[in-house]
DNA sequence: AAATTGATTGAACAATTAATCAAAAAATTA
DNA sequence: TAATTTTTTGATTAATTGTTCAATCAATTT
């Protein structure tokens, strides 16, 4: 909670990260350098290295924001509701809108999870997040209390989380073609609803 | 067809994409050389650029080559089935199957389809394959077809395509927990079914 | 006003990169 | 066998990479 604090508060680094999204949305990670980050960010090289232990380390606390970011988003919304069927239909609505809401963002994290490897080479997509990733959590909880509750019916919530967290996911994909974002939510609702009720 | 005749044929180029699948696996696309992909094969770097006009089109064949791999496995297991519903359970199951069995592909197709961009920086990720993507074809007919023979009820075949397909990338990562491909394949199938029936 | 601190620069560093190319080797043709 | 073409090597090239560091700059403290 030391490292978070200074983590939001210093305003550097925060435009560092900010420079640092902007460049792995237009180039990629691959093309992403601290130089072109730099320069985006209008500030020398080695500044970067001063507010950072190194590229690792820059790409970490970026990974990290928008975790945040992204964690907020949803959880503000799924909070407000108090059922477990008004709260499941909250979470596919603002997982769907904050990808199309913050492209750039969601782009710049796709980017960080599909390159960046721990020093034994393990690539961040093949890491078992378990406990630490609250999104699925979540998700996981709305699931399993609406079981209780009598909300839902029985089936397994391990399974429809990934098929839940896999449609949010998948339908990056699928805006490109013929259909909009409010036919994919209504649609989708309505299929996840066929299964758990 | 000239290129795809030439691009199986020729032995020297497979054993460079071969050698190239591994080192995507073994160390990811961002330190993926030519020179690492030439030691794999057990060659000179030359020979390389010798048989391909340059990194990117080693990626884009190396591509081609995985793209294949996986439609020949799904379609064969599909083609043997004759109703719709066999033919949708069967392109989950071999959809599911070939992500486990074929670890190493699946993981350099993801190596290749995250981080290869086309001259104007558009990620691969990002273009709309729509007549391109062969199984994603082969699964919207299977829907429309089972709808049309009355075999299905009324829904979306665009919107379940993507829920199907996002299950099917997702459960990668479900794997690493405590849920068998079995169990999963099960219970997906199952919940699937429950949409479409 | 002097001194100390942290912030910032930009040049220099060694390491890697993809690509080139002349030369050698191997295979094919005459 | 001789000539020719194709394949392969490995050293070289030019460009880019992340990181380091001595030197300034700005601000605060003494």
């Amino acid at each position: 909670m030391e490292d978070r604090q200074s983590f939001i508060a210093n305003a550097r680094r925060e435009q560092i990260i900010k420079a640092a999204i902007e460049v792995l949305k237009e180039i990629g990670y691959v093309k992403t350098s601290l130089a072109k980050i730099a320069q985006k960010a209008k500030i020398s090289t080695g500044l970067i290295s001063y507010h950072f232990s190194g590229k690792e380390d820059l790409m970490n606390n970026t990974l990290m924001y928008l975790v945040e970011k992204e964690w907020v988003f949803i959880n503000e919304r799924v909070a407000q509701k108090q059922s477990s069927t008004d709260k499941l239909i909250a979470f596919i609505e603002a997982g769907l809108a904050y990808q199309v809401t913050n492209k750039t963002n969601n782009i710049a994290l796709i980017e960080i999870v599909f390159n960046a490897r721990t020093p034994d080479d393990t690539p961040y997509y093949l890491l078992e997040d378990d406990e630490d990733d609250m999104k699925q959590s979540l998700l996981l909880d709305i699931l399993s209390q609406g079981q209780e509750s009598k909300e839902f019916t029985n089936f397994d919530p391990r399974v429809i989380t990934t098929v839940i967290q896999g449609a949010i996911s998948e339908s990056m994909f699928t805006f490109q073609n013929n259909i909009s974002i409010e036919q994919y939510n209504e649609k989708l609702t309505e299929s996840i609803l066929k299964i758990v009720k």
